[in-house]
DNA sequence: CGTCTTTGACCTGCGC
DNA sequence: GCGCAGGTCAAAGACG
């Protein structure tokens, strides 16, 4: 049995304009180990594993909805077999001295050249991407989804994303983000406590900058967050 | 010097 | 058995 999380985060609008630069997209730290084209997509997969603590067989998995290049698709599988890095001592209380490129974070884990490509899409897809921002039905990307009670929201949504079918069937656990939190990997830690996890979500509320994510998060997850392993 | 990315090669599972 | 696709390995190079 191998636990299988799928996280949908949208990019935003400045990729490719800020430079990898600040912390990574969570608080583990993720090397990639390889990359493949997937057929029938335009974008390649990359593959990372945690290089937080050696042994730890955590990876993930990103690649770019083939149907919305401006979403990102990572697939978190495994978990990790260490405690994460101690909350107190990272920039989550220390905002000030990162810049605040959240919506570019998760790119902070992908290759230049992918970066470079994301850069190189978002110019293609400019004019579609104006039109697209402005839609009122993707506005809806704006919390939190489960798999459990909000799934039908996404596939109408999301129209006939085959993903979202896929992840239906698979009783993955799917969660739809505007962008990727600083700390999502943290809550993906499924061998933490539900208490230690009130205590996480404690330290970030201290966090002005991601209320609206860790509120989301409060209202969706303590019900909600299950983890679902595939059958 | 240690860590990370890149990338071609290799391995494995699956369908025909 | 063969071919294909996805996943992983490992060498080489870049970077701080």
């Amino acid at each position: 049995m191998v636990q299988k999380h799928v996280v949908k985060v949208r990019i935003g609008a400045n990729v490719g304009k800020l430079k990898n630069e600040g912390p990574p997209s969570d608080l583990w730290s993720w090397r990639k180990y390889g990359q493949k084209p997937i057929k029938g997509s335009p974008y390649p997969r990359g593959y990372y594993r945690c290089s937080t603590s050696k042994g730890c067989s955590a990876k993930k998995q990103v690649e770019r909805c083939r149907t919305d290049a401006s979403m990102l698709i990572i697939t978190y599988t495994s978990s990790h077999n260490h405690p994460g890095p101690d909350l107190s001592t990272t920039n989550l209380i220390q905002p000030s001295k990162e810049p605040q490129n959240h919506s570019n974070e998760d790119l902070s884990t992908l290759p230049k050249q992918e970066q470079l490509e994301l850069a190189h899409d978002e110019k293609r897809n400019e004019p579609n991407m104006t039109t697209r921002e402005k839609d009122p039905v993707e506005d809806h990307f704006h919390y939190i989804q489960s798999p459990i009670s909000g799934s039908q929201d996404i596939i109408a949504n999301q129209g006939e994303d085959p993903f979202i079918v896929q992840h239906e069937r698979l009783h993955e656990t799917v969660l739809l983000l505007d962008e990727e939190p600083l700390c999502y990997s943290q809550f993906m830690n499924l061998s933490t406590p539900i208490s230690e996890e009130n205590d996480f979500y404690d330290e970030l509320e201290e966090l002005p900058t991601y209320s609206s994510f860790t509120s989301s998060a409060r209202n969706n997850f303590p019900n909600e967050r299950i983890p679902v392993v595939p059958s």
